[in-house]
DNA sequence: CAAATATTCACCGTTATCAGTGATTATATT
DNA sequence: AATATAATCACTGATAACGGTGAATATTTG
């Protein structure tokens, strides 16, 4: 069986700035959902290879590829919320 | 010059589960910074053609270059936040 | 409407992804 | 420790990304 992962494995950061982080994220996701390299490929219709890749931070994956994995998986991802201040009402600005 | 892209521009999801938001996000935010493609591309280190692509929403691009982008940029990606419940005290759960 | 600027597109050569298969290595279970 | 299972790696052939250049197409400004 494969080596368990809980969050506690997961990066401190908080923020997804590069695919190690990415990878370490999907991966935790589909242990905690208990499903195995192979099943979750043919979950999210890309191949093994490219699943395995992805988890172990391979920066050189499709974006493609990706969406497929975190949309498969029911991870979310989000931009800083747009929330335009007080001084900028016309909605200008992100934080 | 270059269409203007403020955040009315912007989906209305909150979630980033795509290629094409994702490309629309990284426009707004450069756009907003006032920055051309030409000069963000060689900011974030990447091609003209690259940058275009991904604003485009050209989902066969590589995480290497979008990562490039969004840490050029400071876009913040994040997922949800790490907050084990009280009925995970262990943290194996993400929300 | 014309001029200037910004973006997209088509092409090139180089390089690398991708799915699939089978072999190798790592991890769990008894 | 031995067995079963899971994940990684090395290969193949097909397809496509990548950067660079220059041309074509927006888009903005005077």
């Amino acid at each position: 069986m494969a080596k368990k992962v809980t969050t506690s494995d997961m990066p401190s950061t908080d923020f997804i700035d590069s695919a190690e982080i990415l990878g370490k994220l999907i991966r935790a996701k589909r242990t905690e959902l208990g499903i195995k390299l192979a099943d979750c490929a043919a979950l999210c219709g890309i191949g093994i290879n490219t699943l395995s890749r992805i988890e172990n931070g391979n920066a050189n994956c499709t974006l493609a590829a990706v969406f497929s994995v975190l949309n498969g998986l029911g991870i979310k991802l989000t931009s800083k919320a747009l929330t335009p201040t007080a001084s900028s009402s016309s909605g200008e600005e992100w934080i």
